[in-house]
DNA sequence: ATTATCTATAGATCTATAGATAATGC
DNA sequence: ATTATCTATAGATCTATAGATAATGC
């Protein structure tokens, strides 16, 4: 599988698309209104408008953006062939970039995908990664949910305090891998 | 470790908690407003600042009800004693007991929890039967996370469409057991 | 006397559209 | 001529408080 082409932005709308991302990781999902975003970059709230036809569009550019970066990352990690299993190379970049952008990730992964928006085979080649590090789509699958599940639980302060999940990250990656 | 006590509540209250929980499940949690919910047991919003003096109190109560009902169907499960494993029977109750309440599943595992308002060895308890089954606390988090993932990704139609689902959770769950 | 309720309202938001005006590109 | 911007505003919400009034329990 191939990178998917995403249609090309221009410069404004990319600007737009950053100071998103910025608002978003600064203060949270909440925090992204449309007044907010346009006083970021300078305009009054009508004006977004004119360049992303819904907030839910606008979401949708940021939430290509995180699948893109994602994408990117794990098939980055499964062509390194380091001495670690391809398993463990995928899990530790997955939960490196979902931890370097928390809000980004939450609001990649919670609540509905709006595949509409979004280029076809985007969300399939993400996680396209999983599918060749196990070789079967079932264990694909759980890995990813397992990965998930850690990376959710974790922004969300879920464990335990005092938790070592570095040893969980490797007891349920080996789990795996065995 | 016992289940522990929860406060017991005047009949008045429990009426807004049963009619929050359904308004929650029936139209999901942005529907779950202090006005909807006062017109939901006939009366209006202000009067419901009697009962619960803040909506996050009222939907700490909603959490805690979730936390008993999972606690409760985990160590059932887990005292089942069939002739599957004790892994397999409690990611298959986990995986009931959230699909049967979805929203109210949503509301009580995304974002932060409320622990200041929650009754305290409540979160323990309700987690505990993953430790009981798995011996060892990361695999016990790790099997959590896996069955949180899934069940979350499910929920919100996360899988490509086809998917099945039952063989993921037995791969994943086999991994575990292994 | 206390409690539960009401009305009225403060004080904030939001997303999105209509229509006018300024700037830009042929 | 087209595009990007603005102002003004429609049309909805929300949570929560203040203070008045009715109902209940001693």
């Amino acid at each position: 599988m191939t990178r998917p082409e995403v249609p090309a932005r221009n410069p404004r709308a990319t600007e737009i698309v950053s100071a998103a991302r910025r608002i978003l990781e600064a203060e949270g999902r909440e925090a992204l209104t449309m007044r907010r975003l346009a006083s970021c970059v300078g305009m009054k709230a009508p004006s977004l408008y004119k360049h992303f036809p819904t907030k839910r569009a606008l979401e949708a550019a940021l939430i290509e953006q995180a699948l893109l970066e994602v994408g990117e990352i794990l098939h980055t990690a499964l062509a390194a062939r380091g001495r670690s299993s391809a398993a463990h190379r995928l899990v530790a970049a997955y939960r490196a970039v979902a931890l370097a952008n928390p809000e980004l990730y939450r609001l990649a992964t919670s609540g509905a995908l709006p595949r509409q928006d979004l280029p076809r085979g985007l969300e399939e080649w993400a996680g396209e990664p999983f599918y060749l590090a196990t070789g079967d789509p079932w264990q694909a699958q759980a890995l990813f949910a397992f990965a998930h599940g850690m990376v959710i639980l974790e922004l969300d302060d879920r464990f335990p305090p005092g938790s070592d999940l570095r040893r969980t990250w490797r007891a349920g990656t080996l789990a795996f891998v065995r």
